[in-house]
DNA sequence: GCCGTTTTCGGCCCGACTGTTTTCAGTCG
């Protein structure tokens, strides 16, 4: 029986395993990295892995050939990698998850298991208590301890929770006023994944030139304890458990920390490698020439990358995504602005679940610059207890007609958020669909049926004539809810036929689509939006976190369709086509 | 295992830290 496709995550997952079982194995370990480095293309690739294996043209992927092609190909075809299985047998599954313990690699975990036969959690526990393990060359008492600190952090939390990107930002951009008013002439950055306006961060990471502002940090109000680690850095907690690590750096010296902390990890190792090429060896302190012996400094990012012959790059496309290949090309987009959104249509008032009123709304959008504001609030089944009745829409829908009319410089438009039910169905009729200027269809309730039904479900509701966008598509919540289970390559492939939007939610804890969505339904031809979804008047400014993950997916301005004036994107409406 | 202003072999980013070591391997970011 033919199976579905697996997923690009379904096989990056194999691959690592993979990478992870031949590093236990002692494979030299540049074929351990391709591995894993082949894991990370395809879990970032923006089509079908699948779709693009069974094309033949899956080696078109940067890091992946002929051995990983053929090992696709027998994950597709016959579920399982043939490699996989034979390793497996060797090495059992407990044995894997202990190199994946802080502090202990495959190298050790091998000895480990080849010498004292530890094969799992509780059996290394159990051989660190009796003081087992400082009986091998090389290993000690401070090594035991470190593992059964390991083995306790493990044990509750599977892994440490990251912090979503606004929590991180709520904390580093009041240190960076902070640290500002402490020395106006100071030159203090965010860097790391903050900077990069990752979905969530491990920590913040603060590069500053002047080092007299990392005794002072302490005495902020918003750090509950602060120490400095070397000449150069310090380490802070806030009151609210978010852990800085700042740097300071001579001013001549600040692109090249800059750049380096701001990563990505596998940005820098990329930029490396493509430097080295030309004899240039870059690391945080600054680019050595090999020609010259002569280590060159920066004082700003834009002269390192020119140094190396590439344009800038934006902090938010440094994932080792193509991004390096176009700077050198000088083929680069433009990338979306905040400033460049005309309109928000996705929100809440009192009417269902939000905060505010019609009228309050509206002021606060127009105050933002908006030019339009859809108000969509949740339908009939929402199942939360405010949801709003057909009755109530129709009450609706003259409220903000004459909110309308009775507002200056800002367009209201009546929408709606309309549930889409478990068989596919929408809550209102079509008649009453019709007589709104703008629906939204999202999945609320109901998550956990399935592939092949959800997508079943979504299909149905992109397909009806009176649904103008799809939001929030695969309902993840950022370190909380994975997204339930669709083929999201599906409803993309749907959408760009029938000219139905795709929503980038904005919310801090959900932008879904994720950037690589985004950049697939981008490269099928799907019209997106950016919407903030929200429920206050504070809510409207969520739609920041939404342009960054449309400039983590490449997007510029032409692919969002709501920096559009609202009548050409009416225009675009399939219901007007 | 991948890849080529080193094209079919011989390389593959850079540095800090840790614990156990007398010079370094392993791990991490």
């Amino acid at each position: 029986m033919p199976q579905a496709p697996p997923s690009n995550s379904r096989i990056a997952e194999a691959l690592d395993e993979l990478g992870d079982l031949y590093e236990l194995d002692g494979a030299v370990i540049h074929r351990v990295l391709a591995y894993r480095n082949a894991a990370t293309v395809v879990r970032d690739a923006p089509v079908s892995v699948a779709a693009l294996t069974s094309a033949g043209r899956v080696t078109e992927l940067a890091g992946i050939g002929a051995t990983l092609e053929q090992k696709i190909r027998d994950l597709i075809e016959t579920g399982d990698i043939p490699a996989a299985v034979k390793l497996r047998t060797r090495f059992p599954a407990g044995l894997l998850e202990l190199t994946h313990l802080p502090g202990l690699g495959p190298k050790r975990a091998r000895r480990l298991f080849d010498e004292l036969g530890i094969d799992s959690p509780q059996a290394l526990r159990e051989a660190a208590q009796a003081q087992r393990l400082r009986s091998l060359r090389g290993f000690g008492a401070k090594f035991e301890e470190a593992m059964l600190e390991a083995l306790a952090d493990a044990a509750p939390r599977p892994r440490a929770r990251r912090t979503t990107l606004d929590r991180a930002l709520a904390v580093g951009e009041q240190l960076l006023g902070a640290l500002r008013e402490l020395d106006p002439a100071a030159r203090i950055e965010l860097a790391g994944s903050s900077r990069r306006r990752a979905e969530s961060v491990k920590d913040l990471d603060v590069v500053l030139d002047n080092p007299e502002l990392l005794d002072r940090v302490g005495s902020l109000e918003l750090i509950e304890s602060a120490s400095r680690t070397s000449a150069g850095a310090a380490t802070a907690r806030t009151h609210n458990g978010v852990r800085v690590e700042l740097r300071a750096v001579a001013p001549e010296q600040f692109g090249n920390l800059l750049q380096h902390l701001t990563g990505s990890a596998r940005h820098n190792a990329a930029l490396r490698e493509r430097a080295v090429r030309a004899g240039l060896h870059v690391s945080e302190y600054g680019v050595l020439d090999d020609a010259t012996q002569t280590t060159r400094t920066f004082a700003g990012e834009e002269e390192l990358y020119g140094a190396l012959g590439l344009r800038y790059i934006e902090p938010e496309l440094r994932e080792d995504r193509g991004e390096i290949e176009a700077a050198a090309a000088g083929a680069l987009p433009k990338l979306i602005e905040l400033d460049d959104i005309r309109g928000d249509l996705h929100t809440h008032t009192t009417a269902s679940d939000g905060t505010t009123t019609i009228a309050e709304l509206a002021l606060a959008a127009r105050e933002r610059g908006h030019a339009y504001l859809a108000i969509t609030d949740h339908s009939a089944t929402h199942g939360f207890g405010n949801e709003v009745s057909p009755d109530q829409l129709r009450r609706q829908i003259e409220l903000i007609h004459e909110a309308d009319a009775e507002i200056d410089g800002i367009r209201l438009l009546a929408g709606s958020e309309v549930n889409v039910l478990p068989d596919g169905r929408l809550d209102y009729d079509d008649e009453l669909l019709a007589a709104l200027d703008w629906v939204i269809a999202s999945v609320h309730t109901a998550f956990s049926i399935g592939s092949e039904a959800m997508t079943a479900r979504v299909l149905a509701a992109a397909s009806h004539p009176l649904v103008d966008a799809l939001g929030h598509l695969t309902g993840r919540m950022i370190e909380r809810r994975a997204p339930y289970a669709i083929d999201v390559d599906a409803v993309i492939a749907a959408c760009a036929d029938s000219g139905t939007l795709l929503e980038i939610n904005s919310s801090p804890r959900r932008r879904d689509l994720n950037e690589v969505h985004a950049r697939a339904a981008a490269a099928a031809g799907v019209g997106l939006l950016i919407n903030s979804d929200a429920h206050s008047p504070a809510g409207l400014d969520a739609l920041r976190y939404g342009v960054w993950t449309a400039r983590r997916a490449w997007l510029g301005p032409e692919q969002v369709l709501n920096t559009l004036e609202w009548p050409a994107l009416e225009r675009r409406l399939k219901r007007h086509r």
